[in-house]
RNA sequence: GGCGGGGUAGCUCAGUAGGUCAGAGCGCACGACUCAUAAUCGUGAGGUCGCGGGUUCGAUCCCCGCCCCCGCUACCA
C-alpha cells in the first residue's frame, strides 16, 4: 500500500469547461485515482480552480463585475459539472482561499530566503489606463515582416514570425484599443538556471524509471536546454500579494498566476488536512520519499508540471546550486510522474469558445448518460497522441459498445435470472468452459490493472470490453436459454451462476471507468446499495476568512476491492430495466446542426 | 524558422528492439441463434503498412531525401 497522491490540473475559472478539458485531465484523473484506491493504495486526489489572471480580470472588466464575482459564478459552475461527471476529490477547492495565499506566500517567501527569486528591472508593456501588465498576446499591430494589421504581439498569425511587441507599427492594446506604454519595471524571477542541474538531476531518474510518456518526457528535456530566469510577478491588481517588505503593500504587484496555480496541489492538500480535523495530515503525501505522486494534465501544461513546478519545490528545499533550507513545510516531493494527455480535437477542429468550435461538458451531462461519455472519453481519448471527438463515433461507441455489448450482457443475464430462479442461483459442477470463462475473468484483473497504472486507459478499457467480449460469447455457446428440461436445471443454474459471476466480475473491471453504471449493474445483480461511492458537493466557509463557496470531497472509504469478488448467491433479481441508454442516429445530425449554430 | 507527434484495410486505430507482423474494433456480406434495448455468436471480402532511394539474405518496422497533416514555440491560462 502507497501514499498517492492525484494532482489534477486547475480547470482556469473563466467559463465553463468543455469536452477536451475533461478529456485531457478529468476523466483520465478520475479513472487512475479510482483504480488505486480499489487496488488497495492511500490516493489524496486534489484540485481546484485557478482563478487569478489577466483573462479573468479583463473578462471582469467587460461584463461589469468584479474578478471576484466572476471567480465565484464559474468555480461554482466548474464544481458542478465536475461532481457530476463523478470526478472523486478528496478536495476540490479554488485559488482564492485564504489558505492557498498563504500557502504560496510561503513558497515564494522561502524561495526567495534561499536565493533562487531574484529581482530584476524589464520592459514591459502596461495599459496606461490601468496600470496592469499587458501581455503580449494582448498587443496587435501591424506586422513589421508581412504588413498584416492584425499581428499579435507574440506571433504574426499571418506570416508566423516570432514577434516582440516592440516591433509592431502602431501597436494598440486589443482590450481597449489604447497604446500600449513600454516601461521600466521591477519583478521577481524564478532563477531557473541556478536550479538547473537539480532539474535535470531529477528528469534523469525519472526517465530512468521509463514510467513516464515518452513525448512528454522528451519535451521536458527540451525546455531545459536553454533554460532562462522566469518572471514570476506581474503588474496586476487581481492576484497573490508578493510577500516581502515593500512589496506587501503595492496594490499592482502580484504574483503570477501560474507561480500560484501549481502550488494549488499542495495548498489543497493542506486544506484537505484541516479541514479534516487533522492539520499535519497531508505530510504523509508530500514528506515521505516513498509516497508517489502523478500530475494530470493537457499538453499545453507540461512546462508547468515538469519545470517551473519542480522548480520551486527544489528552489523552497534549497537544493538548488545555491544551496539553502526547506522552509516549514519541509522537504516536498517532486512529482513521481507528469501524465500528460495529447488534445482532443471537435469534429477536426480545434476547441475553441469563440469560434463556436465547442461542446460544453454541461451540454452534454444534460442531453446524454455521463457514462456514455466518460466510456468514449476512456476508449477513444487523446491519451497518446491527438483524438477526434465526432458525433458519429460517439453515438456508434454508445450504441455498440456500451449498450449491445456490455448493457445487453447484464440485461440478458438477469433477464434470464429472474425468469428461472428470482435470485443468484447457487451454481452445481462445473465443466470446463465454465472454468475457463471465469479463469479469464480473473486473468482480467491484472491485465485492466496494469494497464491503468500505467496510464494506457485506452488499452485497458478495450481490455476489460475483450472480457465482456468473451462472457457473450459464453452465453451464446452454453445456451441457457434452451435448457428447459427437469434435468437441466442443475446445468442451467451453473451457467446462470457462472454467467452472472462473470458479469459482477466485469462490473469491477469497467468500474473505474464507469463508476455511475457500475452501480445501477451491482444493485441489478442483487448487491446492496452502492459499488462506488461518488463525490458529493458541499458548501463550506473559508477557514481563515469566512468567504463562503461549494468544494467537491467525498468519502471514499467504501471503495471495493479490485479483486474477484463472489456474486451474492441467494440475492434477487428482478426484470431488469436497461442501464444505457440507445442513441437515435438523428442525434448526429441533430448536434452537428447545433454546432453550425442551428437551435436543434 | 526551431522542436515534437503522425501518415497501416471504407472509418477509428494497434503493432513490430527487421524474419507466421500484415492485425483489432466499427462498417459491409453471408450464416447461426432468439435469453436480451433487432441485442448476441460465427464465417468472409478488404491494405504494394505516405512517396523515392539506401543498408540487409530479408524492411511496414533501421538510414537518407521528399510530400502531406497536427501540436508546441515559454510571461494567455
Amino acid at each position: 500500500m502507497a501514499h498517492i497522491l492525484s494532482a489534477v490540473a486547475w480547470p482556469y475559472a473563466n467559463g465553463p469547461r468543455h469536452l477536451g478539458h475533461v478529456a485531457g485531465f478529468g476523466v483520465p484523473s478520475d479513472v487512475f485515482s479510482r483504480y488505486m484506491r480499489m487496488a488497495g493504495h492511500e490516493v489524496l486526489m486534489v484540485s481546484g480552480t485557478d482563478e487569478h489572471g489577466t483573462p479573468i480580470l479583463i473578462q471582469a472588466d467587460k461584463e461589469g463585475t468584479t474578478a471576484r464575482e466572476l471567480a465565484d459564478r464559474n468555480n461554482r459552475i466548474i464544481v458542478e459539472e465536475l461532481a457530476a461527471l463523478g470526478c472523486s476529490y478528496d478536495l476540490f477547492t479554488r485559488t482564492t482561499t485564504a489558505n492557498h495565499y498563504a500557502v504560496a506566500q510561503e513558497l515564494f517567501r522561502q524561495v526567495h530566503a534561499n536565493g533562487y527569486m531574484v529581482e530584476r528591472t524589464t520592459r514591459g508593456a502596461i495599459s496606461p489606463s490601468t496600470g496592469r501588465t499587458l501581455p503580449d498576446r494582448y498587443i496587435e499591430g501591424t506586422c513589421p515582416y508581412c504588413g498584416y494589421a492584425e499581428a499579435r504581439g507574440d506571433q504574426c498569425d499571418s506570416c508566423g514570425n516570432q514577434l516582440d511587441p516592440t516591433e509592431l507599427i502602431e501597436p494598440r492594446s486589443r482590450i481597449n484599443g489604447e497604446t500600449p506604454q513600454f516601461v521600466e519595471t521591477q519583478h521577481f524571477f524564478l532563477d531557473l538556471p541556478a536550479l538547473a542541474d537539480a532539474l535535470a538531476a531529477w528528469l534523469d531518474e525519472r526517465e530512468a524509471s521509463g514510467t513516464w510518456r515518452p513525448n512528454v518526457i522528451r519535451f521536458s528535456r527540451n525546455i531545459l536546454q536553454d533554460i532562462k530566469p522566469r518572471a514570476m510577478t506581474r503588474d496586476i491588481d487581481w492576484g497573490i500579494p508578493v510577500p516581502l517588505e515593500g512589496w506587501e503593500d503595492q496594490p499592482t504587484k502580484r504574483l503570477y498566476v501560474w507561480f500560484d496555480a501549481v502550488i494549488g496541489y499542495l495548498s489543497a492538500s493542506i486544506e484537505w488536512a484541516r479541514r479534516l480535523g487533522e492539520p499535519e495530515r497531508w505530510r504523509e503525501w508530500w514528506n515521505d520519499p516513498e509516497a508517489l505522486s502523478y500530475y494530470f494534465m493537457g499538453k499545453d501544461n507540461i512546462t508547468f508540471h515538469s519545470q517551473i513546478w519542480p522548480a520551486e519545490l527544489l528552489g523552497y528545499a534549497g537544493r538548488g546550486e545555491r544551496g539553502g533550507e526547506p522552509g516549514a513545510y519541509g522537504d516536498l516531493t517532486l512529482p513521481t510522474e507528469v501524465v500528460s494527455s495529447e488534445f482532443l480535437t471537435m469534429e477536426g477542429k480545434q476547441f475553441s469558445s469563440s469560434r463556436g468550435v465547442v461542446i460544453y461538458l454541461r451540454d452534454v451531462l444534460e442531453r446524454y448518460q455521463v457514462d456514455a461519455l466518460r466510456y468514449f472519453i476512456c476508449a477513444a481519448g487523446p491519451e497518446n497522441s491527438d483524438s477526434d471527438f465526432t458525433w458519429r463515433e460517439f453515438v456508434s461507441r454508445t450504441n455498440g459498445e456500451l449498450v449491445a455489448g456490455w448493457g445487453n450482457l447484464v440485461n440478458r443475464t438477469a433477464s434470464m435470472i429472474a425468469k428461472s430462479f428470482g435470485e443468484i442461483p447457487a451454481p452445481g459442477e462445473r465443466t470446463d468452459v465454465d472454468e475457463a470463462l471465469l479463469a479469464t475473468v480473473r486473468a482480467g484483473f491484472d491485465t485492466v490493472g496494469g494497464l491503468i497504472a500505467r496510464h494506457r486507459q485506452r488499452q485497458a478499457v478495450g481490455e476489460a470490453m475483450r472480457v465482456v467480449g468473451e462472457v457473450n460469447k459464453y452465453v451464446t455457446d452454453t445456451a441457457p436459454f434452451k435448457l428447459k428440461g427437469e434435468d437441466e436445471r442443475e446445468r442451467l443454474a451453473t451457467v446462470l451462476h457462472t454467467a452472472a459471476q462473470a458479469v459482477w466480475c466485469c462490473n469491477t473491471l469497467l468500474a473505474p471507468f464507469l463508476p455511475h453504471s457500475a452501480n445501477a449493474v451491482h444493485r441489478t445483480l442483487g448487491g446492496d446499495g452502492d459499488l462506488m461511492p461518488m463525490p458529493r458537493v458541499v458548501e463550506v466557509e473559508d477557514l481563515d476568512d469566512g468567504h463562503p463557496y461549494p468544494i467537491i470531497t467525498g468519502e471514499y472509504s467504501t471503495t471495493p476491492p479490485w479483486a474477484f469478488t463472489d456474486v451474492p448467491v441467494g440475492a434477487p433479481v428482478a426484470k431488469p430495466t436497461p442501464i444505457f441508454t440507445k442513441l437515435d442516429d438523428s442525434v448526429v445530425e441533430e448536434e452537428l446542426a447545433r454546432l453550425r449554430g442551428e437551435d436543434a
